[in-house]
DNA sequence: CTATTGTGTCTGGGATACCAGACTGAAGGA
DNA sequence: TCCTTCAGTCTGGTATCCCAGACACAATAG
């Protein structure tokens, strides 16, 4: 524990408004296990800074534009930003669809990076946006990531009951599906999801690696089509996204 | 002045992190006025819980994992998130362009949200991707917000040595300059940037405004072409664009 | 190689921040 | 309408956090 216990719950706030969205501050100090009248002091500075923002009306706090510019300012000053971007782009202009950067977040895959530059496709494009999160078992950058994981870590993170929720009901059910498929597609070199997250699109995605062979990130491409037509682009597309990849981890 | 200065003080740190890129500690002490080891205390809790991370072989910090995180739940939760969308990913499939949502931030313009569809573009994306903060007096976005606020604010917020560069050379040069240009787009009700932001490519913007009719953001557009072929399609992307921010406007 | 500057850590005392709990007012339920 | 629950504010005493400054080590400049 650092020295400076009003910093450390300052930071717990915000985690917990990020976490589970906008609370009382009843809810807060519950979580927290802070006097409410100590919470009450640090959302009093918070709300100043613009951290956070009272929403009177509802009588909840939620977090604020100042946690927005300082997380945007985070995201554009990662080193990754600048090393990774450019090779999405190029991958988003030769397959000519959209491309996304993912990390794993617990059980979940949140989306980092989108670069477009997708055919037609007239289904919205909310579902993957910047910032959005979504269950790791069932999204290519997720099984990605943990295809390249011990196993008994992957046992670990998804001993969870929405571990295998899925809003399509498709995509593995329980562990040793689970197992299964991870097994495939690490031998594959390559994750394929196919209208797991959203019906009528396909993912295919390949683990980032840091230098111990860690996977830290997963670059994935997703495109509109029915799963007879993807069969037919399977091929190009994984060729394109591992090589993409193995030029992120060159680029190290 | 909040009664939690040890709170204040960790939130400065981390917006002046976003501010400045990573930098030493005895610089952030001599920017936020604190002794040095009070700013070690801070950082050492910062550290603790990934807002900060220490680039030992550069003795620089800067933000980290958990302000990424934080910010980017703050996007998503923003209610504006849930309103506004929807209406970026209408118009990009409309005009089969790609669209941007922009906030003032002092005199330059931040990109909070980004939606594609576009047609053949060679040219990277980078530029305009979610977190990057342009010149407001460059960009259609920033100049369709200056253009509804009280000249003596835009003077204010311009009166800076960075707040008339451009990387292109174009674009308003002086006060008075901005002045013209703002009068202009005001009364034709959108703003136009062609060329000041990257060669060949051209924007059009309209601002949103909130219940008192004060600007909060900017819709834009942003289609590669040269300056000949724009003018073809000006009046249709015009036409778009202030149709989707006054359903913005609608919809509050 | 030496001197200077900057980074990072440590200490103890005094100023102050945190906590328990009381109070007021608003919202919700019977 | 009345009672209960919750939100938000306030107070004062004690535990503790912040600051000045010293120290060791690393990096830079001459």
């Amino acid at each position: 524990m650092g020295k400076v216990p009003a910093a450390s719950h300052t930071l717990a706030i915000l985690r917990t408004l990020a976490s589970r969205g906008a609370c009382s501050a009843s809810t807060l100090a519950a979580d927290l296990q802070l006097p409410r009248s100590t919470v009450y002091h640090l959302l009093a500075t918070l709300r100043e800074t613009g951290f956070v923002v009272h929403r009177e009306s509802e009588r909840r706090w939620s977090l604020g534009p100042s946690a927005v510019d300082v997380g945007l300012a985070a995201l554009r000053q990662d080193p990754r930003d600048i090393v990774v971007r450019p090779h999405l782009i190029r991958l988003a202009e030769q397959v000519n669809e959209t491309v996304h950067l993912g990390v794993l977040q617990g059980a979940e895959v949140l989306y980092l990076m989108k670069e477009s530059r997708p055919g037609i496709s007239a289904a919205p494009t909310l579902i993957t946006a910047v910032g959005v999160r979504l269950p790791a078992t069932t999204t290519a950058s997720g099984r990605a990531i943990l295809a390249r994981l011990p196993f008994e870590q992957v046992r670990a993170l998804t001993a969870t009951p929405t571990a295998f929720v899925s809003r399509t009901e498709r995509g593995p059910r329980s562990l040793s599906q689970l197992r299964s498929v991870l097994d495939r597609e690490r031998r594959q070199g390559y994750s394929v999801e196919i209208g797991e997250i959203m019906l009528d699109h396909a993912s295919i995605a390949a683990p980032i690696l840091d230098v111990r062979q860690q996977p830290t990130a997963a670059v994935s491409v997703t495109v509109r089509c029915s799963e007879a037509d993807f069969a037919d682009r399977v091929d190009d597309l994984s060729a394109a996204v591992i090589a993409t990849a193995e030029r992120i981890n060159a680029a190290r």
